[in-house]
DNA sequence: AATCAGTGCAACCGCAATTCT
DNA sequence: CAGAATTGCGGTTGCACTGAT
């Protein structure tokens, strides 16, 4: 017994809109607004389309004021930052870039970004090999990672951060990283296991959001209240970091969870949109050289982490 | 000129969270 | 309170375009 669908989709159009449905749809928005029910919105606006397609050409295409085209060097720097932060969380990082929709920075990042932070540039044919063998160990042994797979690694993967501006506050063993289940999550996770930042998962950040602000993004180096000692992270625990800057870490906030806590943005709603009255300063801020650098030494030591995996190439 | 491979982007899909009834 | 409906998100796919061979 499955979820039932929402429209009957062997009779609605799918594939490109063309110009009369763009039309048709910008004009019934226009008058009506969306009525707040996508769902219905295809039907009105006399559209043989799904809701969700409808409310995805809006959001992403039709919408007022969507910048297309070329990212600029602060836009590219602004979503590197948050990448690095957060990982891939498209829709947060595109509410810090007004015009621009998630799926664009995430196009952008896939097709773009990514390539050029693990320094291959699009001719470099040569290099392209390489890359994808770069790619593959690197979010392979992410992935396993990310899925409870660290017995397949190393049983004492040692993480070390320290990376320019970002906190040290992760020099800890960590036997274990948090398990989860989908490709979202796990994606995320390696995202940030990648930057070794740590990862929240959205519900849980959520909860916290609402008592505690977690800013990251001084340059104190300083790991804990204890003044650099590292702190060991049980497979399972939660931990949380409060940073004051200007003091840095004030003491050290553990709750009971499954998650490591990932910081620099406070939430106040599902959809992750930025608390606080709407404005979230950009936690961190790395440098192309800075990103480039933590992707490239984070590559290395992946592919070291896979030598004992025969499964991996 | 034809073919092939690479790239970029729009759109789709499935899932989870939230809201509604 | 439970289940259905809807929304929002992130990952993936398909296809048109472009450049190389």
């Amino acid at each position: 017994m499955g979820r039932t669908p929402c429209c009957d989709k062997a009779n609605v159009k799918k594939g490109p809109w063309s110009p009369e449905e763009d039309t048709k749809l910008k004009e019934f928005i226009g008058k009506h607004g969306t009525g707040g029910n996508w769902i219905a919105l295809p039907q009105k606006a006399g559209l043989n389309r799904c809701g969700k397609s409808c409310r995805l050409r809006w959001l992403n295409y039709l919408r007022p004021n969507i910048k297309h085209g070329e990212f600029s060097e602060e836009e590219e720097r602004i979503i590197c930052n948050l990448f690095a932060n957060i990982g891939s969380r498209w829709s947060i990082i595109a509410s810090h870039l007004p015009g621009r929709t998630d799926n664009d920075i995430k196009n952008y990042w896939n097709t773009k970004l990514k390539k050029k932070f693990l320094g291959i540039v699009p001719s470099q044919k040569k290099q392209q090999h390489q890359l994808q063998l770069q790619h593959h160990n690197l979010f392979s042994s992410l992935f396993s990672l990310s899925q409870g797979g660290c017995n397949t690694i190393a049983p004492d993967l040692e993480l070390v951060t320290g990376l320019g501006e970002f906190p040290s506050l992760f020099s800890q063993r960590i036997p274990g990283f948090a398990s989860t289940s989908t490709s979202t999550t796990a994606t995320a996770t390696a995202a940030s296991a990648l930057l070794q930042v740590p990862y929240r998962q959205p519900q849980q950040m959520m909860e916290r959001s609402h008592t505690t602000m977690i800013a990251f993004g001084n340059s104190d180096p300083s790991c804990n209240s204890s003044g650099g000692s590292c702190t060991q992270i049980s497979y399972g625990t939660e931990l949380e970091y409060d940073y004051d800057v200007g003091r840095g870490f004030e003491g050290e906030q553990i709750s009971i969870g499954n998650y490591a806590t990932y910081g620099g943005l406070e939430y106040n709603s599902r959809s992750l949109r930025p608390g606080g009255g709407g404005h979230v300063e950009t936690p961190l801020d790395y440098t192309y050289e800075e990103i480039k650098h933590l992707l490239c030494s984070n590559n290395s030591g992946c592919n070291t982490i896979n030598n004992d995996n025969p499964s991996l190439p």
